[in-house]
DNA sequence: ACTTCTCTCTACCAATTGGTAGAGGATCGT
DNA sequence: ACGATCCTCTACCAATTGGTAGAGAGAAGT
């Protein structure tokens, strides 16, 4: 078999609590979709609340492996803050549950939220190493690094996932129109960061 | 009495919609939490989803009001842009569950997000058209509106709510907290729309 | 042939869900 | 005094929820 039930099980789940979110999906729902009996889904895990933690264990070593990946590149400077917008951009579209996922977990009152905090901590780490570096030799303007991580978090989520906000908005949400917001987030960020 | 109950319904019904979301709050929930009946609320309003809606209209205006009054003042430039941040992050303090629901609409799927565009179209198309002008007369950076809009939003809401990231992050989430982020909020914003 | 293990199933459960029907107590204008 | 209206209640409902118990099929090892 091409992908074991257990795997196929993690898959659904992270699509459905990544858009409906974990309260409106249902273990019947779930199972049906995959054409197979809720006890099923529930012999492979304990409960919905376990399915969750293992999803997002799943997603986060995924996201975080982007992270590392292009980290071990060494670039430096806001090359490689372009680098990674593109590359979370990438992730964007091709499962853009992954970040639907994320930002149910950093909903208030999460259970999961120190889940996710535990595989992300290291990563947060690097990258406010990484911009205080940059920012003591002159490559990036100078500021409060957490702050300044949480802003590019801020944006770059929002602007990768918000994607109903755009529909609001007007902005196609084509293929097309992903490229066009990656281009003009990455204008905008670089405007923000390059050193005065 | 000071407030009426439907008034008191729709209170709690923000603060619960706001932040454990739609799917996660029963009726009998909020009823309790009120003191009062779960046949009492559906007295006032037919059904949960005629509460939801309620409730976004409600908080609609709420902001749209925010924004139209600081719209009102005239002032231009990122004087402007700066003052509109503080606006929001006051309202962010005060009533967090305002822009919980309005990332709860947001959610793909959601029912009510043509409810909400059709209060925020009006300042959106306001604030497209205000970036516009002061791009033309060369007080900010030029770019795509419609596409800087999308990344002003993304960041503005991510900074003011994502109260969990920023305590995973290790960030303070205090009144100094919260002031200390938008400073450095409104530096990156300034930076990235100063004109070359 | 037999046991054991892995897996999916049927059958069932108590609790909770959103929602309906309608009684009863106020408070009102007449 | 009287009906009407407003409001909150008790009682109830079918459907759905997450979860348990255990049967049975199939393959594997002995």
């Amino acid at each position: 078999m091409a992908e074991s039930t257990r795997e196929r099980i993690l898959d659904a789940a992270l699509r459905a609590f990544g858009t409906e979110g974990f309260a409106a999906t249902s273990l019947d729902a779930l199972a049906t979709e995959l054409g197979i009996r809720k006890q099923t889904v529930l012999y492979y895990f304990p409960s919905k609340q376990a399915i969750f933690e293992a999803v997002v264990d799943h997603a986060a070593s995924d996201l975080v492996k982007v992270f590392e990946e292009q980290a071990a590149r060494g670039i430096g400077g806001l090359d490689q803050v372009e680098a990674i917008v593109k590359r979370v951009f990438r992730l964007a579209v091709r499962r853009p549950q992954l970040l639907g996922l994320i930002r149910e977990v950093t909903r208030p009152g999460s259970l999961s939220i120190d889940r996710l905090s535990a595989h992300t901590a290291p990563i947060f780490d690097r990258a406010r190493d990484f911009l205080q570096r940059e920012m003591d030799a002159g490559r990036m303007r100078s500021s409060d690094p957490e702050m300044l991580l949480l802003s590019l978090y801020s944006t770059v989520v929002g602007v990768a996932t918000e994607l109903e906000v755009q529909r609001a908005m007007g902005i196609s949400d084509s293929l097309r129109g992903a490229v066009a917001r990656r281009q003009e987030l990455i204008r905008f960020l670089r405007a923000a960061l390059e050193p005065a």
